[in-house]
RNA sequence: GCCGGGAUGGCGGAAUAGGUAGACGCGCAGGACUUAAAAUCCUGUGAGCAGUAAUGUUCGUGCGGGUUCGAUUCCCGCUCCCGGUACCA
């Protein structure tokens, strides 16, 4: 074949593969492992586009680096399968989700290896798959079954905190649980009935039943998404959307908020990221205060990482979802109070939370008491504090919070000054801790350092509070009102929650008339006839969240048909952890913390080995969509007008609207004027063109790739087109991966043409009279072909360690151009080249390998070349040199010419002698290999 | 709002222990081959000014300051864009 015919040439490849199972993993104990992964995708029913491949690209280019250097590498493929869009479509259709999940992972499945990627196909795994879910109920069943011990900080089963009641009762348990948990002796615990000593457990199990605020549509009969609600009503249809309380499996995630936190000094991902996680645990160190409300019993309790601003507290403010409202609210303040907690409801988090312009809030009515100077304090509702963020109050200290400070102003509270460090506090709050305290009883005249140990001396001394780290981070929400996802494993009795027994698992998705709420509001499950345990139990009817089943995937990957545990041990014990992991940053705050949380979990009750399950982590960038548009008169809309489309350059001279037009249709923002006439006969028929030089150009900007904006490119076209090869090549090639970047088809000529340049330095190029002949010789290389040759060994090694791929591709391009210029044929540097390039270009170099006389199909597991530095050494060396920082001129100096033979030289040069002037210059700075310059 | 990230030619980008800004590619312009086109190959290409030209020279890495012999790179203050913000996955 002389002529580079990437259709045959990779169709053949993939079915060799594909024939000979040449990705096949083993577990294999005798090689060192390497596991890549790449977070897997939910299966949309709008396919692939160009932008998903990018970080599969990536990965399959490590791992066949990896495995040209010898490893045992791990590089599997699934599908998140549970999630909206289907059960969307599903509610829309009635068509059962599985059935169009199913179409849309074939789908997947075509396009992805219809680019090459080396996946162990064999391993494939699916969330919605009975064979997997079980696994994910049979974690959840763990997780019920286990508490936090927070004496040994780590999780044990429930038995362990049973045997301790039965000895001790609760005298010095240190658990992680419920707000709410009793006290009493091994006695007490001991004459319980079993109904009520199962009834405390539920307070100390990782996985509990609670009041969760969600998002609650009365119009749809159910719970939506944050995504899902616009400007206070829901997104699809416009209704009204209120915040209600509703039973919730939970997450006690929290017990593990420490280890989390801890364990991002361990791992190798990137600062932001990390930072990302800190900031959403948001551990911060301060105290709990009680205040008395007066005339009454109960306490509002606040937390505080500013204790020393006690003596500045001016009102209080509580959430208004906060469960004292009612009884805090006086008859006169009952209807504004009502009002105002209504509102609250109608507003989202987000919205509450980024609204600090305005302020708003409402007087309870009634006072506490501060408790270290016996100061009356008003209580105010106010929505910018948060139910379920601390305790749901806050003591407002208006000299020292902007936000106290904006508040006191619009309710004209006072605003006292506490230190004499704080400036203009008439015009806005200062939150310094400069100074010395004022106004502020025990602690008058101290510093903060001073004042701090004071304080809480004080606080315990009189049992008003104490000092307490607290968590941003709250649990996690573990139901959903959803039919898509996983059963959860629960049966109730007389009320309360049991496990089903293990045997029982699976629990499958009964079917379902429709996919909607009950009238009653009740989750789809409660359609399902005749679906009780053991035909008289209620089963739980809410679902897993999505995030369920990506918590654990990664060990099911290892041993994917195990039917007796999740995976097996060895296998677990032989691929330990994720070496690299390659996903969106989107996933930064959930999916990557629920699944360290999962993997502690597990790694505690001993079923796994590693604290932490992703040892190096990237975030590739998103790629963009480039949408072209086309520019239609205004006036020559209506009735019987005939439609006119000024070209870009012209438009600024008519009043136009612009239109989005289909990518496809666009070759360099030319427009195809004949095919958009012909597709677009809704609005373009009979049209008219305003060109410029003959051509009707468009107009471009950057937006997500989207079906609706016209601007989707399909990675099947383009593997039609240029192939796969040229796609991978061109896909790195646009700039870092961890960039977010537009996709431009325009420019992926350059990189088929590079394919084409490499191809040409084997094959001569045919004429019409005669195939191109083989050119490949064993002649001996010359020291610039190695020269050639091993930079680019160097660098791509180097960059692929980096995953900086986009210059690896440079790379080969100056490579495969200093070669052309060179003419070199020769099989030694050649067929090393070949190996180089096979991560990025597995097809062509497949083809190359073998027509180099190499066994067929054996590349992927060949040895990459090893770089040797002797080929690039160089003897001189050229200098920039600069006057006053400037570059005036070059020269070459021997490598071991000293400092100061370089200066003499420079001083004598005539270029420098000109700039100079006849002046003596102050100084010259002589960086040895690097540059001169000389200061005048 | 809060948290995180980014900004370099017409376009994608390259260059950071601070050391010749614009590698590589696209596009564009000119040329070769061709009856012609495509493909291919060669040359040029940040902007301005001077010069027939070789060349010389000034400006130039989002904006405003600073540190330094020297700043795309480090520091301070802004502007705009993107991601996350707990039920999209």
């Amino acid at each position: 074949m002389s002529e580079y015919n990437h259709k045959k040439i990779e169709e053949n490849w993939r079915a060799f593969w594909e024939k000979n199972h040449t990705f096949r993993t083993e577990n294999d104990a005798s090689k060192p492992k390497y596991y890549i992964l790449d977070m897997f995708p939910y299966p949309s029913g709008a396919g692939l586009h160009v932008g998903h491949p990018l970080g599969y690209i990536a990965s399959d280019i490590v791992t066949r680096y990896k495995r040209l250097k010898g490893f045992n590498v791990l590089h599997p493929m699934g599908f998140d399968s549970f999630g909206l869009p289907a059960e969307q479509y599903a509610i829309q259709t009635g068509q059962h989700p599985a059935i169009t999940t199913e179409e849309n992972a074939t789908r997947y499945i075509e396009q992805l290896k219809n680019i090459g990627f080396s996946f162990d196909w064999s391993r494939e795994v699916r969330t919605s798959d009975p064979k997997f879910y079980k696994w994910t109920q049979w974690i959840f069943m763990e997780l019920f079954r286990s508490w936090y011990n927070k004496e040994t900080d780590q999780a044990e089963p429930i038995e362990t905190l049973i045997a301790k009641f039965e000895t001790a009762g609760t005298y010095g348990i240190q658990a992680v649980s419920d707000d709410d948990v009793p006290h009493f002796t091994a006695e007490e615990w001991n004459a319980k009935p079993e109904r009520e000593q199962y009834e405390i457990t539920l307070k100390y199990r990782l996985t509990y039943v609670a009041d969760a605020v969600v998002n609650w549509c009365a119009a749809l009969g159910t719970v939506l998404a944050n995504d899902e609600v616009k400007d206070g009503v829901s997104e699809r249809g416009g209704y009204p959307v209120e915040q209600k309380l509703m039973r919730q499996w939970m997450m006690r995630i929290t017990a593990y908020a420490d280890r989390l936190l801890r364990g991002l000094d361990t791992v190798d991902w990137s600062d932001s990221l990390k930072e990302q996680q800190r900031n959403w645990i948001g551990k911060s160190t301060g105290a709990e205060v009680s205040f008395q409300i007066e005339h009454r019993v109960e306490q509002i309790k606040v937390f505080t990482t500013r204790l020393d601003t006690i003596f500045g507290v001016s009102f209080m403010v509580l959430a208004p979802e906060h469960e004292l409202v009612a009884e805090l609210t006086t008859l006169a303040q009952k209807p504004a109070v009502d009002a105002y907690v209504t509102a609250a409801k109608m507003r989202s988090e987000r919205d509450r939370m980024a609204d600090a312009k305005t302020v708003s809030g409402v007087f309870t009515g009634s006072y506490c008491i501060n408790p270290f100077n016996g100061e009356r304090v008003p209580i105010y509702l106010a929505d910018y504090v948060l139910a379920g963020y601390g305790t749901g109050a806050v003591m407002a200290v208006p000299s020292g919070d902007q936000r106290d400070w904006a508040f006191a102003k619009h309710f004209d509270l006072p605003i006292i000054p506490i230190l004499d460090g704080q400036k203009d506090i008439d015009k806005q709050a200062d939150n310094t801790k400069e100074g010395r305290y004022i106004n502020s009883g025990i602690i008058d005249g101290l510093t903060y350092q001073e004042a701090l140990p004071v304080l809480v001396k004080f606080l315990e001394e009189h049992g008003i509070g104490k000092a307490k780290i607290n968590f941003r981070m709250r649990d996690a929400v573990f139901s959903r009102q959803r039919y898509w996802g996983e059963p959860v494993p629960v049966y109730f009795k007389d009320g309360l929650p049991y496990l089903l027994d293990e045997q029982d698992l699976p629990l499958e998705l009964p079917p379902v008339d429709k996919y909607l709420p009950t009238e009653t509001g009740e989750p789809p499950l409660a359609r399902a006839e005749d679906w009780k345990y053991k035909g008289d139990f209620e089963y739980e009817l809410s679902t897993m969240p999505g995030w369920a089943g990506s918590s654990w995937y990664w060990y099911r990957y290892m041993d994917p048909q195990n039917d007796q545990e999740f995976a097996d041990q060895k296998a677990i014990d032989y691929w330990r952890d994720v070496d690299l992991y390659v996903g969106g940053s989107e996933h930064a705050t959930g999916h990557l913390l629920y699944s360290r949380f999962w993997n502690k979990f597990l790694k505690d009750r001993g079923y796994v080995p590693e604290e932490e399950p992703f040892k190096k982590l990237v975030n590739q960038g998103m790629i963009l969509g480039r949408s072209n548009f086309v520019y239609r008169l205004k006036e020559s809309v209506g009735e019987g007008k005939i439609p006119v489309f000024v070209s870009n350059g012209l438009k600024g001279q008519y009043d136009v609207t612009p239109l989005h037009v289909d990518v496809n249709i666009v070759e360099n923002d030319v427009l195809d004027v004949e095919t958009f006439i012909k597709t677009r006969p809704d609005f373009a028929e009979n049209a008219e063109f305003i060109l410029e030089d003959g051509k009707y150009i468009c107009g471009v900007e950057i937006e997500k790739m989207s079906k609706s904006k016209f601007n989707v490119v399909n990675p099947d076209t383009i593997v039609e087109r240029y192939g796969a090869d040229t796609l991978r090549l061109y896909e790195m090639f646009l700039g870092p991966l961890t960039d977010a970047k537009p996709w431009n088809t325009n420019g992926i000529d350059g990189v088929y043409r590079f394919l084409k340049k490499f191809w040409r330095l084997f094959y001569e190029e045919p004429t019409e009279t005669r195939p191109g002949r083989w050119l490949v010789t064993d002649e001996k290389p010359t020291p610039a072909e190695l020269k050639a040759l091993h930079k680019t060994i160097r660098k791509v090694a180097e960059d692929i360690e980096h995953l900086s791929f986009n210059t690896s591709v440079s790379a080969f391009m100056v490579c495969v151009n200093e070669l052309s210029a060179l003419k070199c044929n020769k099989k030694a540097v050649l067929q090393e080249l070949v190996v180089v390039l096979a991560p990025f270009a597995p097809h062509i170099t497949e083809e190359l390998w073998a027509a180099l006389g190499n066994e067929a199909g054996t590349l992927s597991y060949a040895e990459f070349p090893v770089f040797n530095p002797a080929y690039l050494v160089e003897d001189t060396i050229e200098y920039p040199v600069q006057i006053n920082g400037k570059v005036r001129t070059t020269l070459v100096f021997s490598v071991d010419t000293v400092a100061s033979d370089i200066e003499k030289e420079v001083l004598a040069n005539e270029v420098v002698l000109k700039w100079l002037e006849g002046k003596t210059p102050k100084k010259v700075v002589v960086v040895p290999k690097r540059i001169v310059n000389v200061v005048m």
